[in-house]
DNA sequence: GACTCCATTACAGAAATCTGTATTGACATC
DNA sequence: GATGTCAATACAGATTTCTGTAATGGAGTC
């Protein structure tokens, strides 16, 4: 089993609740734990330099800003920063989103090992969760697992997250398919754009430009 | 103070401790509590049919859906039907949101008298709100009160919210129009909904209807 | 090589958006 | 009554969006 974790959430009653399923029912005990976010990176980096690294993260994605100054606002970047250091650590995120896709992007752009939903049976699930992951497993929440919208899920690559994103900013296609062409980005005319919007029109059944940004934001994906 | 309160809060821990706070800092005895919504306006009908009606809700916003199935999927809802049957009742909502203008809807529009964000101050901010909301204040966040943003805050009126709500949509302009004529609702040319959106557009530095929406999105107000 | 399949690109036209200017009418002030 | 203000409306044009069709070229198959 894992020996050294780290945990990272701001609300100290969840924080304590992790770190006692931790030890009670997995017998985890060397655990550390931080309420911020740059607390959490601080101590992943004094371990490092002292290689008694941690094996496994186990992060919230939201952490209030509070008076401290932080750096590092969403769990997110602290996974990101985390692992351009330490790139085989195992990452399990506890967090209170329960939207589908947002969790599958954290599998597909994040790789982490395995969510946990807070909730009712957050206690079983964190278990199974870090058991799973320790056995090298990618866990994914039940709530996603059973959920029919998983199977359905729409397939989104690179570019049409880049898309999305330009185009909730406000750009045109045709800035868009000038900074795709700056970017040396593939499929940069203006009618290829067209074309890929298009698909997503269909895939989230938006009326226009207008919509799909709405939908897409709603459903968390940005 | 208050002497009868209905708790409304999904997660048990949290539940708990909005009790306990009652009961040891304020001298509240007679709570009743609620895990679902639609629990919590059941409780609310029985106490008003049998005359020994609650004075005071606190609420949160969001509920999971769990296993029962709930008609009710927001606290919003809640607050909505409730105050329809009494409307005089004191509510205070205590939620994660922390996004100024979904809070300041939430004073706008539903009226409610006190808002705590659940965060590290909660208790003692909890107890404040109830104690003000019983002198018959109206008791916002301090984040709010503190932040300047609340003071720059953009104001919007029920037509601004209807078609930032029908843009999203993705309904067109000629499309609002018409819907807007059907409901008598009185600047229904196209134009004037241009200038309107255009003022939208100046308000949250906005580059065209895409753009506010997500703009708009990201800040709450839908 | 001939063929299909598929993604990129090009082009074109109808519809919608965005940005001006101008007119009207209601309302208040002097 | 004259004046100014403001919101609603009308109109116009330049730009952008959206939706077609068609041409091009690479990758793989027979």
């Amino acid at each position: 089993m894992f020996s050294k974790v780290l945990v990272a959430e701001d609300y100290e009653i969840a924080n304590q609740g992790i770190i006692k399923v931790l030890n009670d029912k997995i017998g985890i005990h060397n655990i550390e734990e931080a309420k911020y976010c740059d607390d959490a990176y601080l101590k992943f980096r004094k371990a490092h330099n002292d290689q008694e690294v941690f094996e496994l993260l186990i992060t919230d994605l939201s952490f209030r800003e509070d008076h401290k100054i932080q750096t590092r606002t969403s769990g997110i970047e602290l996974i990101k920063d985390i692992r351009s250091i330490q790139p085989d650590i195992k990452v399990i995120v506890y967090s209170q989103e329960d939207r589908p896709d947002k969790i599958n992007m954290l599998f597909e752009n994040l790789n982490i090992d395995g969510y946990v939903c807070k909730g009712q049976d957050a206690i079983q699930e964190l278990v199974a969760c870090v058991q799973g992951v320790y056995q090298g497993n990618t866990v994914w929440p039940p709530e996603i697992t059973n959920n029919s919208a998983a199977n359905t899920m729409i397939h989104l690559d690179d570019l049409d997250i880049i898309l999305l994103e330009e185009l909730s900013q406000g750009f045109t296609k045709k800035e868009i398919r000038i900074k795709l062409k700056k970017q040396n980005i593939s499929p940069n005319s203006e009618s290829a754009i067209d074309k890929r919007v298009s698909k997503l029109f269909d895939d989230f059944k938006a009326k226009n430009t207008t919509h799909l940004v709405a939908i897409v934001k709603d459903l968390g994906i940005l």
